[in-house]
Formats: C-alpha cells, sequence, structure tokens
DNA sequence: TCCTTATATTTGTCAAAGTGAATATATCTC
DNA sequence: GAGATATATTCACTTTGACAAATATAAGGA
C-alpha cells in the first residue's frame, strides 16, 4: 500500500469517517450504518473499496462481519493514521461520531458485535 | 480548508509530487515541467487545482510565477504536510524528485528564479 | 509594436468514482 | 428446507477528474 493508495482511500468523506472510527477498534457493518446513518449499500460499496485497497481486513463471525485496520500497517499508513486522528479532534462531525460510537460501545452486550435481536 | 480537501489534493501522483517538493520551498512552474518531465498543460492544471483547493499560493515575478505553500497553513495541513515529509523519504521516486531540485538549485541564477535565458 | 517566453485556459474525450435501487449471497434459527 | 437477518454485488446514471491538443493571456525585450 504505498502513500497515493493511502491518500485515495482517505480522500471521499464516507471513507475518512469509517477509518477515523476504525482507529478506535474494529467494528461491524451494521455499526457504520447505524453511526453514519447512510444506506447499508454505501457503506459496503465504500468497505469493499477500502479492501480492495487493503487499508481494512476483514473477519468474519457468525453473520457478522468485523472491520479492522490493518495489524501490520506500513510505517507510512501508521504515520498517516495517527495523524489522521489528531487531525480530527479538532472537528466537529468526527468527534459527533465518535460521540455515537461510545454510546453503542456501551451497550451491554457490545463485546459480542451485535449479537441477535441486540441493542443495535 | 478542511481535512477532506487537504487528501483530494495529496491523491493524484502528480500532485503529490509537486507538493512534496513545495514543502523544500517555492519554486515557479518551469521547474516543476523540469524535475516531473510532464508537460506544461499538466503541470499548470494541477496547480491550477491545488489554487483552487487552497494548497498553494503565488506572486508573480516579471514572467515567471511562484509557487509555494499556504504562509499560514492551519493545523491540519501542517501536521499533514510533516507527516508527508516524512513518508516521502523513504520512497524512491520522491527522492529522486529532490535530486533533481537539488541539482537546479545547484544553477548560478536560481535566485532569480530562471532569469532570461538562464540555465532552467 | 512585434516577437518571444512563461503560464493559463478551453475543449473534447475517456476512465474512475459516487450513489440509489434492486438483487444476490451467506449464515442463523426454527 | 423455509424464513429472517447481515452483508455484498450489480446496474444504471451522473459527476468528477486526468489528459492531450489547441488556443489565449501576460510580461519582457528588440
Amino acid at each position: 500500500m504505498d502513500l497515493i493508495q493511502i491518500y485515495q482511500c482517505l480522500c471521499d468523506r464516507t471513507r475518512l469517517r469509517i477509518v477515523n472510527l476504525l482507529t478506535h477498534g474494529p467494528l461491524c457493518v451494521c455499526h457504520f450504518q447505524q453511526i453514519l446513518d447512510i444506506p447499508q449499500a454505501k457503506v459496503s460499496q465504500h468497505l469493499a473499496y477500502l479492501r480492495k485497497h487493503e487499508m481494512v481486513e476483514t473477519t468474519r463471525k457468525g453473520t457478522w462481519i468485523i472491520y479492522s485496520l490493518p495489524a501490520k500497517p506500513t510505517p507510512q499508513l501508521e504515520a498517516n493514521l495517527k495523524c489522521l486522528q489528531d487531525c480530527t479532534t479538532s472537528d466537529k462531525m468526527f468527534r459527533e461520531d465518535l460521540t455515537r460510537l461510545a454510546k453503542i460501545q456501551k451497550c451491554s452486550d457490545w463485546k459480542e458485535y451485535c449479537g441477535p435481536k441486540s441493542c443495535c
């Protein structure tokens, strides 16, 4: 994953919000839907883009698919993710996303990632 | 200039090379042409894109137009430019661009930015 | 004023990307 | 096996962006 690919992944509003959320830990698709409040297909398409460009990794857990940032990021990616975290703290939209994330994480079955009929 | 605009400016190879060069100081159009070895129109178009997105500023000096990074960058831009500099040092293409830049800067009338019939 | 040089803009074309709607796939539960 | 749920993919459409070729503008010098 080279530098240009990193910037390409981050140059869309929806993807930037997704990656910002992921810097705080893995998430499944339903969480993105909830937090970003956008159609399922759109979330899925952008996640596909990120996957194709090696910005995210996935694991399956039953019906749910968990997305996370690369376990072994390149130095360039690591540097940019750190920079991103610094930059988003001063932005209202990103802060609000993280607030919504925190609210969901308080949910009792959070560790299960949306168990059946869960709070999600 | 918000975060997304920054990434949009950096997500094209040519623009990334231009910005990388500019982190080492102002340059005029003819230098980009020389160093990047691409058509004049292409350079000009990408510079126009960067100008439109407030990534660069210009001053005129006779026939030459000098491009530079914003004198008063936002914290987000500043952070990303620093990150960019870190990331490009490990990349062959960017290093070669800087080598070519250094060669041009050794030119006797460098301080004049391409005087008439100059080495450029 | 005419010519030259440096730079910018316009135009047409093509590929990539963003999006909503619809459909497909995969897993779980009954 | 038949729903139900979570997620992915396809399709059609529109927008944006990259590029080359041609043309335009602006400043300097003869």
